[in-house]
DNA sequence: CTTGGAATGTCAACAAAGCTGACGTATTGT
DNA sequence: ACAATACGTCAGCTTTGTTGACATTCCAAG
């Protein structure tokens, strides 16, 4: 790259040396820890995991969801997710109903209990995401949600995308 | 929220309904899977997890670190970083020195071998990074890292900040 | 109507990576 | 001399992921 040294460059070029990529790398990894800090704190309290919070957010995000839908949107093996499935349907978190059109399917809706599960994860995860956008400002919050989904799978975008609008219920 | 729809709206104050932060939540899961998922892959080839490829990263960042060290950066016990570490070590991709002012100290460092496959790990995820950051723009970039930085645990910040200017060599 | 395949569930076994607690050793600082 | 620090290690446990094998149920196509 045969530049010289523009005052423009820093925010049209340069932004792409090795160093500000790693600052980004370790951005994400420092701030992935404060995303999931506060939700793992109530969790262990009444000893779930996150892989119980993923299941649980979803499952609130898409009611009347599939196994297998589920499935590829956490991208895990449908044992890994039974295994935490089957916790939460047996401690009253989770309804699941065969299906009416295709029995072999189970439809997942959340509780009463687990709606309130729900509630004190989301709340406490929004409360710091909140925060962060207000310290951030409007600007900051569009940049950041458009590196993010820049740096997602295509098919993981995909599965994003399918969910932005409204609600799945059906 | 008894306001009308003025078209500064947007981006002033509606962009903190708790529909906007769910949308930011599920943005940083999954940008998070992109973000680890083509490391984990070259991990994967070598029977490598993610805890040795933070260890390297870190071990590369800060070279002559102490075990004490890495252990408040990755905030992990000192067992569980010791499993990692005598693996990396063993297969000669690190190397411990006993430290000269203060005999107790290990300090670390990648040999060659540790080197390569931290290039390989980060070039890749660099790729990526990159691929997100031209997509998005520089304006994009900048609010990107904003929000990060606001989403840290205090202490986590503490830790980024200190680490944001010249590698630590020591 | 039979049969193949899809969706779901379950059992077993295993691995990665975190945790706690306890203990040993070398070194340092008071 | 003694307490604290830095490190390593042993043992045991948990969560969450993985494969592979196998049963059941059901839809749909031949």
């Amino acid at each position: 790259m045969p530049e010289g040294s523009s005052p423009q460059m820093g925010q049209s070029l340069l932004f792409l040396t090795d160093e500000q990529l790693r600052k980004g790398i370790e951005a994400m990894f420092f701030a992935y820890r404060g995303f999931t800090a506060d939700p793992d704190r109530i969790l262990a309290e009444k000893s779930y995991g996150r892989a119980h919070h993923r299941a649980i957010h979803f499952i609130h995000r898409s009611p009347g969801t599939t196994v297998n839908n589920l499935l590829s949107i956490l991208g895990v093996t449908k044992q890994s997710l039974n295994r935490v499935l089957r916790t939460l349907i047996e401690d009253g978190l989770v309804a699941s109903t065969v299906g009416t059109r295709d029995k072999r399917e189970r439809h997942l809706h959340l509780t009463e209990e687990g709606a309130a599960l729900e509630r004190e994860l989301s709340d406490a995860q929004r409360d710091r995401m909140r925060a962060a956008y207000r310290a951030a400002g409007p600007a900051a919050v569009a940049g950041f949600r458009q590196v993010l989904e820049a740096m997602m799978d295509d098919e993981t975008r995909h599965h994003y995308e399918a969910m932005k609008e409204k609600p799945n219920e059906r």
